[in-house]
Order: C-alpha cells, then sequence, then structure tokens
DNA sequence: CCTTGACTATATAGTTACTATATAGATTAG
DNA sequence: CTAATCTATATAGTAACTATATAGTCAAGG
C-alpha cells in the first residue's frame, strides 16, 4: 500500500473493525447504503476512518429492528432534526426491547432455579413445611367453566401478564378452593396464578401461602392424579391435619423437558391446620 | 366448533395467543419442530393450551440467537439437565445481550443530548466558561504518527472500547496538547478520548477539564480549521488570556447527520489561563 | 336451504440480509 | 520470481419468514 493509500483501509481492514464479513460491506455497496468514499483504477475500495462513525449509526438502527431500506432512506434525507426524532423513537423502542430482555433473563433465572431445585427433591416423599408469604396475581374464576371459556381465560391471563409485564417468569400454577377439593373436584381449578416476587403497585394481587402445607408430587399426567390426592389425604389424616382454604399445584417437570407424560411431575401443595 | 373441539385451539387462535403470524405456525409444522396435537379428517390443526409453553420456551431460545434447526435438536433429547444446561448457556448469552442494548440505550441518550444541545448554540458565538471535572479514556499517543498508524491507534482504540466495555456513548473527541498547539499545528493531535461518566475501576483514566475554557465552532471540513483557530485565537488575546495544557475538539454535525461537508460543526475548547 | 363471509388448507413464489463459493486479477513478503 | 494472501465480481444458497393464489370448510342470517 502506497503512503498515500495509506489514509485509507481495505474493505478487510474496515470489516474487522466493524466486526462483519467483508461481504457485508460489498454488499452494502452494491445498494448503496455505505460506499467507500474512493475506489482505485484497479476497483478496489477504500474506506476513510471516519466512515466507521456512520458504520455504528446503521449497525445501531439495524439492531432495533430498522430495515436497511428505510436506514437508507434516513442517509439520504439526513438533518440534525429528522437525527434527534429518530433516536426519540428509537430510544421509546429500546426501552421496551430491554425491559423485554429483562423479563427473559428473569424467566431464564425462575428456570434455573426451579430445574436446581428439583434435582434435590425426592418425588415420593411427602413433607409437612412452612411457606412464607408470596404475592400472587390471580386469572379469572375458572370454576366450572366449559373448555371454551376455560381457554379463553388462560389467553387473557397470558396477554394480561405480557401487556402488564406481570410476567415474572415463573412458572404459572392453578389452585383449587377447599370447597371443590372436599367434593373430590382436585381439577376444578379456581384460579390460575403466578408468583410476584416484586409486586408492582396497583395491582389486586392476592396475598397468600403464609403458613402451613402438606406438600407432595404427582409423576404422570393429570388423568391419574386423583390417586395422589388420595394418598396425601390419607397422609393428611394420619398427622391429624385438616384441609385450609386453597390447593396449589405447580408443573416441575413438563412437556418443556420431558417427552412422555408419564414422566411429567406436577407440585401439590395442601394448605393445612392441625385439628 | 363442537364441543369436543373446544378444548383445542385452531391454528389462528393459537397464533393470535403466541402473537404470531399463522404462517409461522405452519411452518412450525412442516419442520416438525412444533406440530398441534391433533390434525382433523380435514387436515384442520389443533393445539392444545399447553402447548403455549412450548412456544414460550421455542420464541425464548430464538430471540437469543439459536436457529430453529438447534431449538429443534434441543427438543429431540429434552431432559431436565439438557434443559438446566441449556438455560446456563442462555443466561450468560443473556447478559451479554442485556450490557449491549443498555450500552445502545447510552448511545441514544447521548446522542439526543448532544442534537438538544446544538441546537441551542450559536455556532458564530466565542465563549469563556468554566468547565467541570471530567474523566477521559484515552488512545495511545497519536503524535506525530503515520496515516498508516494513526489507523492502528483508532481501530485499537475501538476494539479497547467495546471489549473493555468504556464505550459510554459519547462522541470520540481529540486533544492537542499545548506545545503542538504553539508551534501551529492544530491537527497534530496527541490523542483520542471518550468521556466516563461512570468511570470504572482499573483503569489508567486521564482525569481533566476542570477549569477555564475558551469555547468557538469551526463549521466546515478539517481543512480550514485553521482559520478558525486563528480566529480563537485573536480572541483569547483580546481577553487577555493564556493558552493552557489541551486543546479538545469534538464534532458536532459530521457525516452523521449532514451531507456535505462545509455544514459539518466542529468545538474547540482551548484550557486557557489568566495571564 | 342457500348464500355470504370468515375461516381453514396447501402450494408456490418472494423477501431480507446476509453468506458461501467459484473464478480471476493484484499485491506483498521472502 | 514465486507463493501466499490479498482484492474483485458474479452467482447461488440460506434462514426464517411472508405474501399470494387457489380451493375447501363452516357457522350465521335471511
Amino acid at each position: 500500500m502506497s503512503k498515500k493509500d495509506s489514509k485509507y483501509l481495505s474493505t478487510g481492514e474496515f470489516a474487522k473493525l466493524c466486526k462483519v464479513n467483508k461481504q457485508t460491506l460489498f454488499y452494502y455497496d452494491q445498494i448503496g447504503l455505505l460506499s467507500p468514499i474512493l475506489k482505485n483504477e484497479k476497483g478496489y475500495r477504500f474506506y476513510s476512518i471516519h466512515q466507521i462513525e456512520l458504520f455504528f449509526v446503521i449497525d445501531l438502527l439495524k439492531d432495533l429492528g430498522m430495515s436497511l431500506n428505510d436506514i437508507q432512506t434516513y442517509m439520504q434525507n439526513k438533518s440534525p432534526e429528522s437525527f434527534l426524532s429518530l433516536m426519540y423513537q428509537k430510544k421509546e423502542e429500546i426501552v421496551k426491547k430491554r425491559r423485554d430482555i429483562e423479563m427473559k433473563e428473569k424467566m431464564i433465572d425462575a428456570n434455573i432455579a426451579l430445574m436446581e431445585q428439583a434435582f434435590h427433591l425426592d418425588f415420593h416423599q411427602v413433607t409437612f413445611e412452612q411457606l412464607p408469604e408470596a404475592t400472587l396475581y390471580l386469572s379469572r374464576n375458572i370454576e366450572d367453566v366449559t373448555d371454551k371459556e376455560f381457554i379463553e381465560v388462560v389467553s387473557d391471563f397470558i396477554n394480561e401478564l405480557s401487556t402488564s409485564q406481570l410476567d415474572s417468569g415463573y412458572p404459572i400454577g392453578s389452585m383449587t378452593k377447599r370447597e371443590n377439593v372436599l367434593k373430590g373436584e382436585f381439577s376444578n381449578y379456581s384460579y390460575l396464578y403466578i408468583e410476584q416476587p416484586n409486586p408492582k403497585e396497583g395491582y389486586p394481587y392476592f396475598q397468600a401461602v403464609k403458613g402451613d402445607f402438606l406438600i407432595g408430587y404427582h409423576i404422570g399426567d393429570e388423568t391419574t392424579i386423583n390417586d395422589t390426592y388420595k394418598r396425601l389425604f390419607s397422609e393428611m389424616e394420619r398427622l391429624d391435619l385438616s384441609l385450609g382454604d386453597y390447593v396449589f399445584e405447580e408443573f416441575i417437570y413438563d412437556s418443556i423437558v420431558k417427552n412422555n407424560k408419564e414422566e411429567y411431575v406436577t407440585k401439590i401443595m395442601i394448605q393445612v391446620k392441625e385439628t
């Protein structure tokens, strides 16, 4: 490279600096998005070091979901005013994006915690535990609803979680009222719930779970859960305990980690009081 | 829809719940990534509400840059152990991604601040100001380097910023030592710098800028900056000020917001002391 | 009972933003 | 002077949708 040329970067050098494939720069040149400031008689491209700034902005906008076409349109009509308004718009978008990432990070954390916990559990053991208070966000009531209504409630609940940013990453559980459990309708759930480790103001939360629980695990799919309930109830009797207000169910192993239903595991937490 | 069918969601309903295009679900079914649990004799697809969980995991992994192919591979060999190790791996990745987003948000904030500020400036005004202390991260020395070396230093500087997470989003400026300025070598910069609003431990920062400055603006490209410097120096003389340790240059309007070089604006901050 | 409108399906082609490959000429280090 | 390494163009392939065309299905209203 001659002394004169050394002010500039070749495509390869510029690509390295931008941390992209050389082909990408050819492509950007082709579509006219970012062309080298000079091409010599042999067709060799030469980029100025200042062009890195432009590349960074392109990269930023691209990362924020703007198409190369739209970026090009901006670049052709650029001005401090349009840049500022673009930045304001992208600020809003990136805040959304950051929240989304934060939520997903929480989801990963919750999944890790759940799995780590699961490894230390003996699913054949029934235990008596005191659970601390927890705040739950509940769905609408789902007692005795039709299948169709059930689907609607679940859909609304899921939508509510994402629109109101209530999705803590924790798994969704279901709770059943004492009276339905007493009737033997173990799967006639009253509400769906999701735990809220950091409850926000202004939502009708359910303060729950503080108290004594009998905890057991059901292995297999929901069709055989009645047997497990019966086993737990006889254990309750043996310990001289009586049923409290609610029973809670949470999946430990489900379709996400197991291929066949026989290996699913459901945690059953029966609120109890001493007689 | 018959009572029996109402336990399930049609492709359209499920797509709405997943917040994706119906076609995407066809595509996922086609490649065998996520198939409805039943298809009736007419070929209509029916999804179970539980499948939303699987979709969420697929969506999470996809968002974290995993290809549908790799996701499928995981799904075929799923187990609590492999899920946990996947989650640990994705946790690392998402932390990186979050930091990246946070950095870009800062970049947007800095750009907004810069532009808002610029709108309130009169580029023809020369002012005398006291600037607060600031922490700068400097490049290697670039006095009297060749063009080639200059490019190398800039490249290294930019790489260092991203690898050591020193990129604060602020624009990169250049500073020139008093002695070079006195020789009239205004563009024989000594260092590049980037401001660090929240300096981290363990880096050799430059504590700077606290003190009195004469601030003016150069309109046009770098080839004519000498005239502006001369104008500023005569103003310095008039005010009975003498040159301090450094002169700082920062772009206000550059190729990112202006199409032609005649409209570029450079802020020149001359450190001064009273004589 | 028939029609209308809203759904469902499949098949195929198009899109975006690369990415890889093949071929050939240019440059540089030893 | 030659081999290794760069550069270029042209073309094809890729992932993950997305759109379009065509046709069958279904439920609700007149």
